[in-house]
DNA sequence: TATTGTTATACTCTATAACTATA
DNA sequence: TATAGTTATAGAGTATAACAATA
């Protein structure tokens, strides 16, 4: 049995998907996003509502169609996060004067103290992740980051 | 109207997440996805079901939980998969001698050809997405993404 | 007992159509 | 007619428990 088991084990070339780079940056994404979650996790946040809270926190008075555009997500499921946010008294929804249909969004003091805990572990995090690149190389990695996103879909 | 909606327009700089090497790897990571996605759709293949052809072909013989390893899919999940590629004739579900328990997965001819097609399209995916980086630049690319990828979760 | 493949299930994330109340 | 927020829903992707057959 044992016999079988090695050779049906693969060898550590046998990974035909390594030789593509878009499999590493995948898996390095993966990486950093479930020790974001993590790092969230303790102040009882997801990736989505920090970065809504943190966009709203430097944008007051925003409103939700302009938070889903900015966040890349579709204003139907931006109303659940939003309900969270507001759920746990971190955000509020005002009234807009001179247009009864939308709402401006701001952070309560109870959300700005949690964004500034949250943001001090996320500048943790980060330095975990990224810090064995020295600075030059962080901004190397940060330019090229942004021309491949930017490359955009085919046709 | 337009004057509100002025006031409420985000400056380019307004976006205080773009400070995170975390978000900007995630939108590369997404782009590429994307990008990826297209250009197997082509095959009607998906993502995983490529991935699983192109282990398979490069590693013939081995069994089903072998291969969620290393895909890093749930058993179950992979189930579906299988079903899929051998519903379209493009492997085999072997008997494995000794164990009446496992398969052993096996590419056909007609997925071996369907897979070269498929693999000449991602290379061009790839020099689509990645040509405007040197080759030493993809390198350290690659190198930077792998110690990223194994930076591990924290705790 | 442990393992292989499987079924059922559930939870998250994402995407679309359609409704309401306003503009 | 168009827009902001909302509701309902559906589809992927992912995760766990439990089962039958076999080791």
């Amino acid at each position: 049995m044992t016999a079988i088991k090695k050779i049906h084990q693969l060898t550590p070339n046998a990974d035909c998907l390594s030789e593509l780079l878009g499999y590493h940056l995948r898996a390095a994404s993966k990486t950093v996003q479930a020790d974001l979650a993590l790092t969230l996790a303790q102040f009882e946040l997801r990736m989505i509502t920090y970065s809504a809270l943190k966009v709203i926190s430097n944008n007051a008075g925003l409103r939700q169609s302009q938070l889903a555009d900015v966040l890349s997500v579709e204003r139907p499921n931006l109303v659940v996060i939003i309900d969270e946010l507001d759920r746990k008294e971190l955000i509020e929804r005002k009234q807009v004067k001179h247009d009864k249909r939308a709402y401006a969004l701001e952070i309560t003091p109870k959300g700005s103290q949690l964004l500034a805990q949250a943001d001090a572990a996320v500048q943790k995090h980060e330095a975990r992740i990224f810090g064995m690149l020295a600075v030059e190389e962080q901004e190397a990695l940060r330019h090229i980051l942004t021309s491949i996103a930017q490359s955009g879909a085919q046709k």
